[in-house]
DNA sequence: GCTAAAGCGGAGCGACCGCTCCGCTTCGCT
DNA sequence: AGCGAAGCGGAGCGGTCGCTCCGCTTTAGC
């Protein structure tokens, strides 16, 4: 038996808003980054302060909503690199996309490292994605191209690299932060390896930055 | 002759309180970064506002003024490594003590690319450091260990994605930067070298981007 | 010890931020 | 057409920030 209150339809002309509310966040979110003020997205959108709240009940709430979309050409890139035959083919090009919609949606920025619990569906596709993330780092360490020591874990120190260069510079030079890959793409691959003085970090010391993003 | 004001000496207790307010400023901006709020400086240092901006007439010059030693020790290290020998252990040395100097005083991060104007001192020690870097990394390509490609201005690059992972891990994992400077390091060696996708920064696309950073 | 100038503290300004509250408007059903 | 409920806008709250202003205190030279 289902205790579920059936949501009633919205009213017409909360839809409305609601779209609109939805369209200009996600068109300023892209462009700027989720540091863009809840008040210039809803004067974007034309409508209130209350009309914003009642549709999305915290700030983090309507990024996580207006992301969505970005989640799932997310999950796709990496999907598609794992389709690639070629292992190491398939790991470049998964940093290239992924960081490519970081450049197209400066929102992402974040996600990856994102505070726990605010944003559940970002959280929800990290998790679904690190089974795919593992197997795509071991089997390109299976065929030798990409280097031994290299850990899952270190893939936040890869993205949280780039996506400075990407904020950096993103005004200026929108594409540098190809160059910035292109380099630590040469330091990954197994015939460049030379002993990593420290070890990777742990999946839970990860969850403890996480937790602990302002 | 010099039309210039001798500066009055300090009354006594002036002095004093400048010196508590650099020594607080110091301890702070080193522990936690340049966003510890001048109200919690004032506070430790014991002073009320109106003495601390008496001394120094914003935010930025104190920043300035207290991270004089660092800058010093910055151009040191930089020395220290033109000093070595073997070019790329100079190059790599240099590296490491810079980050090292980023993770014992936090505040150093965004002087590589710190606003304009807002910090002489800050940009002084960067023009006057250009050209070292400069020896520094042709010296080593010269030797054949740095890879050819490589020019001046990638070098804000590497320190902004060092500083990142510094960043967010500096209280969880103080030395993991080590581990993504290894894998930059690989990616640098001239054996290691494939063809980089885009071109570097300009020196002056350098300057537009710390004119921006916000 | 007196006094003028130098120095002092901290309340408060203005600009932001995310978010709340509530009187008024509009919708949609009868 | 009438009406209750759903939805609406936006002033304003409480917080942070860097910084200013000014009445009061302390210092130092005589």
């Amino acid at each position: 038996m289902s205790t579920q209150t059936a949501p009633r339809p919205l009213r017409s002309d909360a839809s409305r808003n609601r779209e609109r509310i939805v369209a200009s966040a996600r068109r300023l979110f892209a462009a700027r980054g989720a540091d863009v003020s809840v008040d210039e997205i809803r004067r974007d959108a034309g409508v209130g302060m209350g009309t914003l709240y009642r549709h999305f009940a915290t700030k983090d709430e309507l990024l996580d909503a207006v992301l969505e979309d970005a989640y799932g050409e997310w999950a796709q890139a990496l999907q598609h690199a794992l389709a690639e035959p070629d292992a190491w083919r398939g790991f470049c090009e998964y940093l290239e996309q992924a960081l490519a919609l970081h450049v197209a949606n400066r929102a992402l920025k974040g996600v990856v490292a994102g505070r726990d619990g605010a944003r559940p569906r970002a959280e929800a596709v990290r998790a679904r994605l690190w089974p795919l993330l593992r197997e795509l780092i071991e089997r390109a360490q299976r065929q030798g191209s990409l280097r031994e020591d290299f850990a899952p874990e270190d893939m936040p120190l890869l993205f949280w690299s780039c996506d400075r260069v990407i904020d950096a510079a993103a005004d200026t030079s929108p594409e540098i932060w190809r160059r910035h890959l292109g380099i630590l793409l040469d330091g990954l691959r197994a015939e460049a390896a030379t002993p990593l003085p420290v070890a990777p970090l742990t999946r839970a010391q990860l969850t403890r930055i996480a937790r602990s993003r302002r």
